[in-house]
RNA sequence: GGGCCCGUGGCUUAGUCUGGUUAGAGCACCCGACUGAUAAUCGGGAGGUCGCCGGUUCAAAUCCGGUCGGGCCCA
């Protein structure tokens, strides 16, 4: 197609059609390789560096994609034409759970025993495969929505080079010591060997009714028991210790009768014996009549020892503090006893727990969920949920039991196998968080977060409690694990690279085909230990997956064994932005990677995005039915208004209610009457070989009218503003503005204004001046909005320039570009806000006072302000006034009110305020006042000065009137003239008439330029025409023949009603 | 259970940090005007206990405490 070339082509401006407009202009970009070469363009230019979070193609990409992709490139946009080089490599976050989760349920795996029968070879070739499912679907969104980034050589977590990143940086964190290898409380299946997420343990929760039990645990150096409660009875020949709160009031009580009433289930307690327990669960605990021995803070039973229940389930080792009391911050009284049952291995608080105070570790559980042997003849190799009633059998029989009762309580299940999941101590990686934590959080502090709430507050409080983290899966899909174990001596080495591991190999290991599982698990390594003849063995485990993305700053560019300079030149990167869940995952990962492997910030600027939610403020989910699918506005209103929409709507930050209406809403209200300005403007300076280049027809900026510089102007404050905005991050405010500057200000103002001036057809200086100001004002229009809605924005542009927006400077410059506004004038701005508001006005006035716009007054009177003449005819116009003029007496029309200044006299006069505003409501104005500038004014015991008071002008009788007030120059008053004469109701005549002949040639479907024969009917009761205003008709609609006639109207007349009578007209087009 | 955010006419929102006139706008609705002006424009109307309760203050949408609802993260 030649009109497509980048040559300056006539514009073909028709009507608005979203779709075909976006799609030729994605093909010109195409051909012009207009992205490729809005980077090049600066390639040698200061960079801003983007790091793009790497989404997962195995899932269908939706509107919250479009909305975190919309806020990336609108800033890549922007930076780039401030003048930096922007690159953008995309990426592709490509392990993890999700994956082998969907794959397992492809091919009905349930356990990671029939994934290994299956084979971890093809099971991870199936999730490798399923990674791309949606690549297509991605890269038409992508493409559509005009996200501009390398989809070509993006990063991807799978691939070797990345891994190797991986491996190196976890090689950095092991040889500063913070890698360790300890436990992690997981939410674990021993049917399916697997540990589970909290999103797959939300899936399986089920209410339960099981029997919970009140447990006696013997003290050692005293006759009494503490009382403890639990609802797992598998846990109890886990106990270690039992956690207590300091300042929790416990009591030591005596039991006095046996229980009155029945007893339900086992348990027993004799007359005399003693037990401890919280003070405010006495009663909800006890079934016998007590008394109180004595009360104690949790505090002072602290480090008491007690008996073992299984003397034989648990090495004490060389722990001081098993089988003690200890005190925990967790421990309350809104259930159980106030004492805490602690299992190390079992549960989170307690590992935590456990390792706090020094209690043994020790699993009493094996991995199949059984009983290891040697923990008690009865239970040894059993499943441990058949063995609860066994348990608590054991424990009545040795008199451990106070009572039993049955609990209903929601309790997470596994929910492939229904079977109830354990909290079980995995064997896990961690790295050590809590050894940098003061550092995290003065890199935190560093980021410029938007905002700023995310970092302090989110994160922030987040890092304050920093827990070290546990980097290993048990699974099977993701970035090995290379840290290898000697078989012999149990040295443990971290593999950095490739090479490494090769150069460590064993003679009889493989070389691995990839960095996977199993081909990296068949590498054996000679021990590194000195003199150590050992071969160490791979740690079976495969990263975090949030391991992996918290890497991409180097791995991206396979640093450090490739493209150092890439890296050096874009670490840290500049700007990042997700989604707000991401706080505690990619912002949190790349933050926690750079600080222990670079001691550094990742990134200077984090953009934390509000989530969308539907038109109703919830959240949108495929359950509901109320998931909106970008397509479909994709395919109506189109990208640009969707990518408009979603930045005016709300603050980036702010949760969005997405409503489909409201993307109508902003494609008719912003992008029709833009569209519609610009074909105006299109129209005209083809028929008028307007060239903008030609310095012959140029009229400089002086020279033009006051309408001119004034919208001129207008551009020119409204981009400060948004360019300010920008810098604040307040995308929404900046939109806002913009949109009613071309709403408002452009369209309903400038171009409604200039219309005639287009409309002659000779050459002249003043149509020539208007169609350099539109020009003008369009393309700083359009590169404004060219970040956020690039497609229309370059259309105009390309139209106006032969040029692509996107390769235009920023026109408020920057460091690197020049800045490029028209001329403000700020006092011409102020003018014509009042002459707006004095049109305004006078349309209110004339409805008050029941004048039609059409009949015009003989006068108007502008009272106050500043001096408006340039304006005069302007406004003599669209009052329809026949003079203007302006007057300095107000008096003549209006008389004076006073009103408080409540700010102001609240201060002074605080509780009496009521009091001085009732004086000053029954006050005498005229005195008051005149007290008031003699500086006698006293109001209930208060001087009264100017500064507490306003003063209102109020209009007398006989000229209609209105009044408002600009701030810095008072009041400001117009006042209209209604007395009638024959002059003016023949031109009001003439007026209506037009109107109504206008409107027919219209329904008639008349060419602009046809002309027509025109019969008007007028009667004896009707105003006179005068000849100069039937004159006036005639030539405002192009009647060439008129006949103006008293006798009676034609039967197939057209007829219309002015001020009760009715006239009669017929047209017809002369053809 | 903990942390962070949000709550203003039917809908979308400004104003909250820094307390002060009658809580401002757009969409939708009603009435009128205007129009060779585009899904337009202008004037007017109706529609608000600013989630709820309490406190501070002469004065609270705004500050403080609590509470309810929504969202996210963590337990």
């Amino acid at each position: 197609m030649d009109d497509s070339s980048s040559k300056k082509s006539t514009p073909n401006t028709g009507t608005y059609d979203s779709v075909s407009l976006e799609t030729a202009v994605a093909e010109r970009w195409q051909n012009d390789k207009t992205f490729e070469n809005s980077i090049e363009q600066r390639r040698n230019s200061k960079p801003f560096t983007f790091l793009e979070g790497p989404p997962t193609a195995n899932g269908k990409p939706g509107i919250h994609h479009v909305l975190s992709r919309l806020y990336k490139d609108l800033v890549c946009r922007w930076k780039t034409m401030e003048g930096h080089l922007v690159e953008r490599k995309g990426g592709w976050d490509t392990h993890g759970l999700p994956v082998e989760i969907e794959v397992q349920k492809q091919l009905n795996l349930m356990s990671n025993e029939e994934i290994e029968a299956y084979g971890i070879e093809a099971f991870n070739q199936k999730c490798k495969e399923s990674v791309w499912t949606y690549e297509e679907a991605w890269r038409e969104m992508t493409e559509r929505m005009a996200f501009w980034v390398d989809m070509d050589n993006p990063y991807v977590t799978l691939h070797d080079e990345y891994i190797e990143s991986a491996w190196w940086s976890l090689k950095q964190m092991h040889d500063k010591g913070l890698l360790f290898r300890g436990y992690k409380v997981l939410p674990y299946c021993p049917q399916t060997g697997t540990s589970y997420s909290t999103h797959e343990v939300s899936l399986g929760y089920k209410e339960v009714a099981e029997p919970a039990v009140y447990i006696k645990f013997q003290l050692v150096d005293d006759a009494a028991s503490i009382l403890a409660w639990t609802t797992t009875p598998w846990t109890l020949p886990g106990n270690v210790g039992l956690a207590v709160g300091s300042n929790v009031k416990y009591c030591r009580v005596r039991i006095t009768e046996p229980p009155s009433g029945n007893w339900e289930g086992r348990g027993s307690s004799e007359v005399g014996e003693e037990l401890i327990l919280a003070k405010d669960l006495l009663s909800d605990v006890l079934r016998h009549q007590v008394e109180v021995i004595e009360e104690f803070s949790g505090s002072e039973i602290v480090g008491k020892a007690y008996h073992p229940l299984f003397p034989d389930a648990i090495d004490r080792g060389d722990s001081d503090t098993a089988w003690t009391v200890v005190p925990a911050d967790f421990v309350t009284t809104t259930d159980g006893t106030g004492v805490v049952h602690t299992a190390v291995m079992y549960g989170e608080d307690d590992y935590a727990l456990g390792m706090e105070v020094g209690f043994p570790a020790q699993h009493t559980v094996g991995m199949d969920g059984k009983f290891i042997s040697g923990t008690h003849d009865s239970l040894d190799g059993r499943y441990v949920k058949d063995c609860d009633s066994d348990i608590i059998n054991l424990l009545e029989q040795n008199g451990r039991l106070y009572r039993e009762h049955i609990y209903t309580h929601d309790y997470p299940h596994c929910w492939r196998t229904e079977h109830p999941l354990l909290y079980y101590a995995m064997d896990s990686w961690f790295v050590r968080m809590t050894a940098v934590k003061d550092k995290i959080i003065k890199y935190n502090s560093e980021v410029e977060w938007a905002p700023e709430w995310t970092g302090t507050g989110r994160v922030g409080e987040w890092l304050r409690n920093i827990k070290d983290w546990a980097i290993s899966r048990e699974r099977y899909w993701g970035t090995p694990i290379p840290v290898w174990i000697c078989q012999d001596c149990g040295h443990e080495h971290c593999i950095g690279s490739i090479e490494e591991m090769n150069s460590m190999k064993t003679d009889s290991s493989p070389s691995p085909k990839e960095l996977h599982r199993p081909y990296v698990d068949a590498v054996k390594l000679h021990c590194s230990n000195d003199g150590c003849k050992g071969e160490m063995v791979r740690e079976p485990y495969v990263m975090d997956c949030w391991f992996d993305s918290g890497c991409a700053s180097f791995a991206q560019w396979h640093y450090p064994f490739e493209n150092e300079d890439k890296f050096k030149g874009s670490f840290p990167v500049d700007y990042i932005c997700e989604a707000v869940d991401q706080t505690r995952g990619w912002f949190y990962s790349l933050l926690a990677v750079s600080t222990t492997v670079f001691d550094s910030i990742c990134y200077n600027r984090c953009l934390s995005l509000g989530h969308i939610l539907d038109n109703e403020g919830k959240k949108m989910s495929k359950s509901k039915g109320n998931v909106v699918n970008p397509w479909d506005h994709f395919n109506k209103e189109g990208t640009d208004a969707i990518r408009w929409y979603m930045t005016t709507q709300s603050a980036p930050w702010s949760p969005m209610n997405f409503d489909p209406k409201g993307v109508r809403e902003t494609y008719a209200k912003m992008f029709l009457t833009l569209w519609n300005v610009h074909r105006f403007h299109a129209d005209y300076a083809v028929l008028d070989n307007f060239n903008p280049n030609d310095k012959s027809t140029f009229v400089p900026i002086g020279k033009r009218s006051p309408l001119d510089r004034w919208i001129l102007s207008r551009i020119s404050t409204v981009a400060q503003d948004y360019h300010n905005q920008f810098v604040s991050w307040e995308f929404h405010k900046a939109g806002r503005d913009l949109e009613n500057f071309v709403i408002t200000d452009l369209s309903n103002w400038y171009v409604r204004r200039s219309r005639r001036r287009l409309w002659d057809e000779a050459d002249s200086s003043d149509k020539r001046a208007c169609q350099h100001t539109l020009h003008e004002v369009l393309c700083t229009v359009s590169k404004l909005m060219a970040p956020v809605s690039p497609f229309m924005s370059d259309r105009i542009y390309h139209d106006l320039t032969g040029e692509s927006v996107h390769m235009a400077d920023w026109p408020l410059g920057s460091s690197l570009v020049e800045k490029k506004l028209p001329p403000q004038d700020l006092n011409l701005e102020q003018q014509m806000s009042i002459v707006r508001t004095l049109t305004e006005t006078g349309r209110r006035i004339r409805v008050d006072s029941n004048r039609r716009q059409r009949l015009p007054c003989q006068s108007g009177w502008i009272v106050g302000g500043i001096d408006l003449s340039a304006f005069h005819s302007i406004m003599a116009e669209e009052l329809n006034v026949e003079s203007l003029k302006t007057e300095k007496n107000l008096d003549r029309f209006q008389r004076v009110e006073i009103a408080p200044n409540h700010k102001v006299l609240g201060k002074k006069c605080r509780a009496d305020l009521p009091k001085v505003l009732s004086e000053l409501a029954s006050a005498d104005s005229e005195k008051l006042l005149d007290e008031i500038e003699k500086g006698n004014a006293n109001l209930a015991g208060y001087d009264i000065t100017m500064d507490d008071i306003s003063l209102r002008r109020v209009e007398k009788e006989g000229y209609a009137a209105s009044t408002f007030t600009v701030e810095n120059l008072g009041d400001i008053s117009l006042v209209l003239d209604m007395t009638l004469n024959d002059a003016l109701l023949s031109k009001g005549l003439a007026r209506e008439i037009t109107r109504r002949v206008q409107s027919k040639r219209k329904d008639l479907d008349l060419d602009l330029e046809d002309t027509i024969t025109l019969t008007v009917w007028l009667t004896e009761e009707s105003p006179k025409l005068e000849s100069k205003d039937w004159e006036y008709v005639k030539s405002e609609t192009r009647a060439s023949s008129a006949e103006l006639s008293y006798s009676k109207p034609s039967k197939k007349a057209d007829n219309f009603e002015v001020d009760g009578i009715k006239l009669y007209f017929s047209l017809k087009a002369n053809k």
